[in-house]
Formats: C-alpha cells, sequence, structure tokens
DNA sequence: GCTTGACCCTGAAGTAACTTCAGGGTGTTG
DNA sequence: CAACACCCTGAAGTTACTTCAGGGTCAAGC
C-alpha cells in the first residue's frame, strides 16, 4: 500500500509517516518504480503502536526503547514494565503540577471580583508581586 | 543595573531576559557608553510579571494580551479576568486528559502482572491494537 | 603594564514533535 | 491530453527557550 493508505489506517498525516521514517522509528520501506514508499501489514502494525504510545503521551524516546524490546521478542518483558511506570510516574507529576497551577490561578481570579480598572485590578496586582521562585528541575516530559 | 543583576531579581537567565526583548515582551533599555544594557525599577516588575505568568503556565500571547491591558491603565479590567478564566480553562482541559490518559495506562499496566517474555507481554500487545481515535482538535496550550 | 576572571555583546543553531511550504513528478480518469 | 488526486524532497516554521561560537569591557592582582 502506499503511504496515504498507511496514514489513514492509523489516522495520521503522510508527513507525520515520512518524519517517524526519519527518526527512524519506522523502518525505511521498500520502493515503488515511481519511487513512491511501499508498505505492509507489519508497517501499520508498528505504526499503530507508535500512534497508541503517541496517543498516551509518551516520548520518541520511550517509543524507540518500547519498539527496540519489541525487536527482540524472546527477551523478558521487565523492561516494558519499568518504562511504563516511570511514564506513569511523568503523568502524575504533571497532574501534581496542574493541580497546584489551578489552585492558584483560582486564588488569583478572586483577587478580582468586580471589575474595576485596570490599574486597581487584583489580579494584575498579584501577578506584580515580587516571587522567589526559581523554576526547580523538571521530573515530567510533559508540558 | 545590568543584564545580570536584573536577571537574578526576577529568578531567571540573561539569556531569557534577552528574548523576551526579542519577543518584544520586555521594552528595549538604555544602553551604557561600553553597550550594556541598562535597566531601572519598572523592568524589574514587569520582568517579574512575565515570570509569575509563565510560573502559571501561560504562553507568551497570552501574557501579552495582559501587558497590553497593563498599559492602559484606566480601561476597566474585564479582559484580565476573560483572560484568567480562558487559561484557568486551559489547565482544567488538560487535567482531565491527563486523568484519562492515566486511567488507561494504569489499566494497560495491569495487562502484565507476572513478567514473561516479550512476545507475550500484555502491555504491548496492548499498545499494538488498531484503534480509531483521529487526534482532535486541542482546547489547551498545555502539552 | 599585563593578565586573569567575571560579566557583557551578537547571531546562529539546537530542542520536541511535528506542520507547512515551495517546487516538482506520477497516474488515472473523462 | 488536461485535470486532479496523490506522491516526492528539502527547507523552514512552531514554542519558549538553551547552548554555542566568537568576541568586547572592566576591575583586581602581580
Ligand atoms: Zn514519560
Ligand atoms: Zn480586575
Ligand atoms: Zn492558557
Ligand atoms: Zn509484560
Amino acid at each position: 500500500m502506499k503511504i496515504g493508505e498507511l496514514a489513514s489506517m492509523a489516522q495520521c498525516t503522510v508527513e507525520t509517516v515520512r518524519y517517524y521514517e526519519k527518526e527512524g522509528l519506522l523502518p525505511v520501506p521498500a520502493r515503488t518504480t515511481a519511487n513512491y514508499r511501499s508498505y505492509g501489514k507489519p508497517h501499520v502494525e508498528r505504526l499503530c503502536f507508535i500512534r497508541n504510545c503517541r496517543a498516551l503521551d509518551m516520548t520518541h524516546e520511550e517509543i524507540r526503547t518500547l519498539l527496540d524490546l519489541l525487536d527482540l521478542p524472546s527477551e523478558d518483558c521487565s523492561g516494558v514494565n519499568q518504562l511504563l511506570d516511570a511514564h506513569i510516574g511523568h503523568v502524575d507529576v504533571r497532574i501534581a503540577e496542574l493541580s497546584q497551577l489551578k489552585e492558584k490561578l483560582v486564588e488569583l481570579r478572586l483577587a478580582c471580583r468586580t471589575e474595576k480598572s485596570v490599574d486597581q485590578c487584583g489580579i494584575l496586582r498579584g501577578l506584580a508581586v515580587v516571587e522567589t521562585a526559581p523554576r526547580d528541575h523538571r521530573e515530567t516530559h510533559l508540558g
């Protein structure tokens, strides 16, 4: 099959497929005489695998690790478990960060219940406060 | 004061300060005879404002909107409220997304309680399933 | 006088995971 | 044989920065 069909089977764009190839996530496919990429069932499976991982917000690095494990079928799968646990950790960290953020935002929002002029707005005043919080090291890749 | 002092007062790097200037978030400062940037108190306040907004994960576009409002002190501040409500929405959407993600990840993790060989791993099998979920339009800028 | 070191300057390139664009080939259908 | 859908490559744009290369400024110490 050609790239457009592959892409639609995995619900992504042809550009994304070509990008994954360039990144080494998808193997380089055979070409037709017209220089079109030619794919088969294994490519569909691998691309779906990648897209599912991306839908779970894994990085390409994480996906690459899983794909490497997938290519050694006889190994034991503890590496898979470790990676999944770590990634669940990434999600947990980000949820915690955002929950804290939301608290602060809601508190800030309360500083302006009645609409005043800009130079008296409690929100803008709150944002102008000098805080001493250096951005610390991130333990998640989720933005 | 010079750029290093400004940066340390706002807990960021000098590169970040120069970047904000290039982006138009900070006004271009005066220069010393040695061509060094020279800042005053208003710059400190504006930079702290920006850093606080960034600590709340606002985009530069959102911050730019707030700064523009800040520069019209006599206007009423309903725009500020709207922006904050919208941004709280962005955070809410992302928290909901991540919570769903986490559910799926935990479920997937349960598919491999005992460590098997890779080609029998329930996790990898779960990830290989073809799903029909086209990535829909994002209503948050939070990654 | 001279060197060392901390600080400053510019402009370009790298990061993640794509998307968009420019400019052009292929192949089927009417 | 022209229109149109589909394919190709390589480069640049996206966000919010960071890193790097290559070079100037200035105060202190020998
Ligand atoms: Zn992860
Ligand atoms: Zn207000
Ligand atoms: Zn927002
Ligand atoms: Zn397993």
